[in-house]
DNA sequence: GCGAGAATACTAAACGTTTAGAATTTATCC
DNA sequence: GGATAAATTCTAAACGTTTAGTATTCTCGC
């Protein structure tokens, strides 16, 4: 039904060639020029990206897999990549997984019958089997916020993640500084790949501290809501009560401040609170809650950049890319003595 | 360079024409589907969608636009409409605008181009310029949260909003209920169809119950976080302070949250609040907030069986649907005298 | 074993582009 | 004006499917 180059070209009396040319932005003589335009203009003409798809083979689409869509860390992102693209030409398809590895996979399937330029992955459990699917089947992978279990990835794909050791240490010595000893760390189990590297930057700040690690204050759970609920219920039961807390997800810090909550101990007063991820909410809390933002501008460029670099063909070796966390200080922090 | 139907065709020794419809589903000889089964195996063919999409004229894709890929109740109903899809074979481009209209047109543009088979918008703030645009090029529309200002649309598209009206007069009731008369709305301005339809609920609640409506009372500002921070900001200094207030937006809730804070003005507590939307920090704060959810499964089905009808090439007539509102009953409304 | 009808498979032409390779027009210079 | 080079255009064959229209094979009853 809606116009083709064909017939543009009857139009204009022209060829198909012709057309195809000025509409790629080739010279044409200014006479065609006119012509063309106005036969497009006329008809309504807009290019068949389909057709144009299928010869060129190159879909200038982008699919994109989310563990969750609603995660605005993941989406905050989604809208920097959105960005860059549309800049680009070219655009995203987006599908959720909702954490299920299957899911994953028959995503990607879907994704690469749709004859996907390349992908991003926004995860934060990265599955060595999609990866390796995603890397048979010849398509670029920019994997964000993630890096395979065991070993590095091994094909041509990147990483990009927030340097999360230094971040969670940055924030363990904010709470030091402050004259906290009694530190607690609410996180993911280790098939997160970020939660274990951010209760790890809490290991290390406090072993260079001096401070020794108590195995009672390290709470994992489920890396989202009920997760954190349940790991400060077990928190603000304890006998031996920290005096603050570092919470390595924004969902499980709002879970956690729920329980908090239920059970009167007021989180950012009583018991110092950092949460990961710079969230909406964050200031409207109080106290407003300190956090440590990911830089949602410097992962989106890059995740862009890099997959646009492989969609057009470029044959790029492994890159892992650590972006730095930055802690956001506000109010829920007191200062110890 | 990945497999086509020719190679499978060759490998298994039938025609294209038996693989074709082997792999569409169709009835071939035993021995046939079993050869072809095997090719396809071993040569890990996946079918091209974009040769089928040309060929058969559709794309099996919805294009998404939305106004800010972070709105925790856009991506809450995509989510629920990305589910829909998957089974039914579609998926979705998704791409945002950013509130700028010029911008929904250029990417109405890309889409078109993209060839998708129906469009859902997700604004809050429609454009009749954008709902023509779509309508005369053929595609269908299903706009959710939105509809037109001035009139009644006029051509094939559906509008699936919240029942704003009742669902701000229910809020307010929920505040006379509990024995406030000074009551305020912060809402946005009437550009954007859910903030006009809510301050309408307000209104009319107050009337019914007899009780005046005060000019003071009621705060128009931008539909997001700083609108409300401005809002709230001079609610705190107002003289003649109300005892509650409704926010009919949840970013202009978190600015009035942030506002009331830097007043030292207790919401929920000396200050009764309800807000519009559900999102996930809404039991984390404390109190805990009373608000007015909207149903994400409900639009999401709607909207996702909608578009797949008309994409499916059901000439529907108009439709618009309201779901209705839930308000949610937490802690943030005190019960006065 | 044959013919009719059903079941299955084949051939070839599209879908709307891009793009080699060949052909034409235009510009340049003596 | 004619020869040459440069600019522009044309023709036609792909890309990987789907699908009419047609041909082949199979199944039966007799």
């Amino acid at each position: 039904m809606p116009a083709t180059m064909k017939d543009i070209a009857a139009r204009s009396g022209v060829s198909i060639f012709t057309v195809s040319k000025y509409v790629n932005g080739g010279h044409v003589k200014n006479e065609n020029a006119e012509k063309i335009e106005a036969a497009v203009a006329e008809l309504g003409y807009k290019v068949n990206t389909t057709a144009r798809a299928l010869k060129t083979s190159r879909s200038m689409t982008i699919g994109i897999i989310m563990e969750e869509l609603t995660n605005s860390f993941y989406s905050g992102v989604m809208s920097v990549v959105d960005n860059y693209f549309l800049e680009s030409g070219y655009s995203s398809i987006i599908t959720e997984t909702k954490g299920r590895s299957e899911e994953s996979l028959r995503k990607l399937d879907l994704l690469l019958s749709k004859r996907v330029d390349g992908i991003i992955c926004f995860t934060s459990c990265c599955d060595l089997n999609f990866i390796n699917t995603c890397i048979g089947s010849g398509v670029g992978l920019v994997v964000v916020d993630s890096l395979p279990q065991g070993g590095q990835p091994c094909g041509s794909c990147d990483f990009i993640l927030t340097d999360n050791v230094c971040g969670a240490f940055d924030a363990t010595r904010h709470l030091v500084e402050n004259g906290h000893h009694e530190i607690a760390v609410i996180t993911g189990d280790s098939s997160r790949f970020s939660a274990g590297e951010r209760l790890r930057g809490y290991q290390e700040c406090l072993a260079q501290s001096g401070i020794p690690v108590r195995g009672d204050l390290i709470f994992i759970d489920e890396y989202n809501i009920d997760g954190g609920y349940r790991c400060a219920q077990r928190l603000a039961r304890l006998a031996r009560r920290p005096t603050a807390v570092l919470v390595c997800n924004y969902l499980m810090a709002l879970g956690a401040l729920v329980a908090f909550n239920e059970n009167d101990l007021r989180a950012g007063e009583e018991l110092s609170l950092i949460m990961f991820d710079e969230i909406q909410a964050n200031s409207a809390f109080r106290p407003r809650l300190t956090t440590v933002g990911q830089s949602l501008d410097e992962i989106g460029r890059l995740a862009a950049e890099r997959i646009l670099l492989r969609a057009r063909g470029g044959d790029l070796p492994d890159g892992i890319f650590r972006i730095p966390a930055r802690l956001i200080i506000r109010d829920s922090v007191v200062r110890l003595k």
